[in-house]
DNA sequence: GTCTATACGCTGATAGAC
DNA sequence: GTCTATCAGCGTATAGAC
């Protein structure tokens, strides 16, 4: 659970926390606002609804993967230094909370967010599938993975693996997701 | 949605359907009983908690895949035409209500789920995962599937990317679903 | 088995004081 | 910005009549 400097980055960051953990509907304003030690009104100080703070932190998990994406792309690695990047983080959901990503959680209730939120769960799930998949073809292109079909296919078939792998690791052995990784990189032949 | 014959039933195939659409934390007793035409009151009185209803529909699941596993293997497939039979399942989910996996959504809600329950699809998915081993072990056996490691897995593996597909299909192209299905088989060599 | 009636805590949400 | 106070509605759940 990380903390923000102010209080209303404090309540995205917790909004994430619960989002990842147990699910848009699996969680309440008074849980927030316990946590932080202030009163139910303090948060809707700040997002006048849920599904406001719903959509804050979908916008801000893109505008980090946005920024991640910056810094990775200047630090020069190769696609496959990327793409292990990338795997770390997921790697890290695994230990503290068992969080699965935040689109597989979000796609999951899908059917009962409001419309502004599904519309920001599309635009940030595609923009990961977008980044996979131009990772994927300029590693192909580079020589450095080796696999069939569109880019595109691709990207689609990896983020869904690493999704549900995340999901069933919470009832299984957590070493098979580990080992799902390995997969992964093993079936992009690297 | 499927008609169950007597009351019971139905209120097992729409509690069944509202998880695989919405969640366990996205549908009431009200959404059921007023689908039904009957009061609150009426699926307490066959389910007096939720959680009793949640595990009913676990088991329930459990269950006709044993039915459905021992009508297969009645049939003589072969491994490629067991598992094509168990990828028509998934992708009947696509259809009518967009579903994802029961397992997946479960997983998802799982930290809020009662005791009970998330032993139940502790079960469940165990389940199902050991089913696919076993149906990737014989086939490699048999010369007919061709994967690397261990069928454990490698089962893991494709029921992850399965229900992961199944999520994502939800905010974008459904036929990139498809196509997954289709590189899952590639892989398997198949 | 299903109904009416009811309990009651929690939920998202607002008004107005400080 | 945060508080107190308050709200209506919904959630699960129970008691007892029919």
């Amino acid at each position: 659970m990380p903390k923000g400097s102010n209080t209303k980055e404090q309540i995205i960051d917790l909004a994430e926390h619960f989002m990842m953990s147990r699910g848009y509907n699996g969680f309440s304003y008074k849980d927030i606002s316990s946590e932080l030690s202030v009163k139910n009104a303090a948060i809707h100080y700040h997002f006048p609804s849920k599904k406001d703070l719903g959509v804050a932190v979908i916008e801000r998990a893109q505008e980090r993967f946005n920024e991640w994406d910056v810094k990775t792309a200047g630090q020069r690695l190769t696609p496959v230094g990327m793409l292990n990047q990338s795997l770390e983080t997921y790697l890290g959901y695994l230990d503290s909370d068992k969080y699965v990503c935040l689109g597989g959680s979000l796609e999951t209730d899908f059917h009962t967010l409001p419309e502004e939120m599904q519309s920001a769960v599309r635009t940030y799930t595609n923009k990961i599938l977008t980044w996979m998949r131009n990772l994927l073809s300029k590693g192909r292109e580079d020589g450095q993975f080796n696999f069939s079909g569109p880019s595109e296919d691709k990207a689609f078939f990896i983020i869904a693996s690493i999704q549900g792998a995340l999901q069933i690791a919470r009832v299984s052995d957590k070493d098979l997701f580990f080992r799902a990784v390995d997969r992964l990189k093993s079936e992009l032949g690297i």
